[in-house]
DNA sequence: GCGACAG
DNA sequence: ATCTTGTCGC
C-alpha cells in the first residue's frame, strides 16, 4: 500500500504533545461502518486502492536493550485467512511505554511495515485498543485515521475498564464499559468456548457489532485472530534474527 | 501521594 | 512487551 511515513520530526516527543495530538486527531475517528465483505465484487489490481478481501493484522515485537522495535504487518484472504503478503519494517524505539500512549512507541514502525506492501488491505487488525481509550484515541483508532483505513482493536487484557463474564459459549460477549462514564467502549468476546475472553473496539470506519463479527470470524480456531497470531509470530521472528545476526526478509 | 495501567 | 520451567491437555 502507498507508503505512509511518520517523520520523524513531526513525531511528539513528550507526554503533553502527545496527548494533545491525540485530541487533535480524537474528532476526525468514524466509530461506524460495516464488516469488510468476503466477495464484493473486482478485485482491486495490485495498487493503492484497499481492497476489502484483504484484512491484515499488524504487532510489534522490541529489543529494549538496542532500541529497536520489528513491525509485521501480515496480510490475509478474508475468505480462506491464508497468507497472501508480509513485511516488516524495524525502527528506533522512540518513544517510552506509558499507557495511553502507546500509539507513539508502536506505530511509527506498524506504518513502515505497512507501507511496503504491495497490495492494500481494506481492513487491520490491531494488538490493542481502538475508542476504549481514556481520550478515544487507542492505537486502532489512531492508525485508522493516519492511514483511512477501517481499523479494529482486539486486546488481551481489560486494561483500565469494567466487564462482565462472558458465559461460556463461543461467540458470548459482555459490555466493556469505561468506569468514569458508563459508556460502552467495547466488548469481551469469548471467541472459543470456556476460555478468556478477548477485548474487542472499534478502530475506524467500522460499528462494534460488526466488529465483534469480524473478530470472531478470524479466531475460529484460537483465542485470538489469525491475523494477530501472523504478526506477532513474524515479528517475534525477525527480531530474533536481527538479534543473532541473521539476514532480514 | 498511592495504586492501576493496551503492548 | 519481556524475563522464565515445567506441566497439563488436545
Amino acid at each position: 500500500m502507498p507508503a505512509f511515513a511518520w517523520s520523524t520530526a513531526d513525531r511528539p516527543t513528550n507526554e503533553a504533545a502527545a496527548i494533545a495530538e491525540q485530541e487533535r486527531l480524537r474528532p476526525l475517528v468514524r466509530p461506524y461502518g460495516p464488516a469488510p465483505s468476503p466477495d464484493p465484487g473486482v478485485a482491486s489490481g495490485s495498487g493503492a486502492t484497499p481492497d476489502d478481501r484483504l484484512i491484515a493484522g499488524v504487532d510489534v515485537a522490541y529489543d529494549e536493550e538496542r532500541d529497536l522495535v520489528v513491525a509485521a504487518a501480515v496480510v490475509l484472504d478474508l475468505d480462506t485467512l491464508a497468507v497472501v503478503e508480509q513485511t516488516t519494517a524495524v525502527d528506533r524505539v522512540a518513544f517510552p511505554y506509558i499507557p495511553g500512549l502507546l500509539a507513539f512507541r508502536e506505530l511509527p514502525a506498524v506504518l513502515g511495515a505497512l507501507g511496503r506492501l504491495a497490495r492494500t488491505p481494506g481492513t487491520v487488525v490491531c494488538d490493542g485498543y481502538g475508542l476504549a481509550h481514556p481520550r478515544r484515541l487507542g492505537l486502532a483508532s489512531h492508525l485508522g485515521v493516519l492511514t483511512g483505513l477501517r481499523t479494529i482493536g482486539v486486546a488481551k487484557t481489560p486494561f483500565t475498564f469494567d466487564h462482565h463474564e462472558p458465559d461460556a459459549p463461543r461467540g458470548s460477549w459482555s459490555p466493556l464499559t469505561d468506569p468514569a462514564t458508563g459508556e460502552e467502549v467495547g466488548r469481551a468476546v469469548r471467541t472459543r468456548a470456556g476460555v478468556k475472553p478477548v477485548f474487542v473496539s472499534v478502530g475506524h470506519r467500522i460499528g462494534l457489532t460488526e466488529a465483534v463479527d469480524t473478530t470472531l470470524a478470524l479466531a475460529r480456531r484460537y483465542r485470538l485472530p489469525e491475523t494477530t497470531r501472523h504478526a506477532d509470530s513474524l515479528c517475534r521472528r525477525t527480531l530474533a534474527g536481527l538479534q543473532r545476526g541473521t539476514p532480514t526478509n
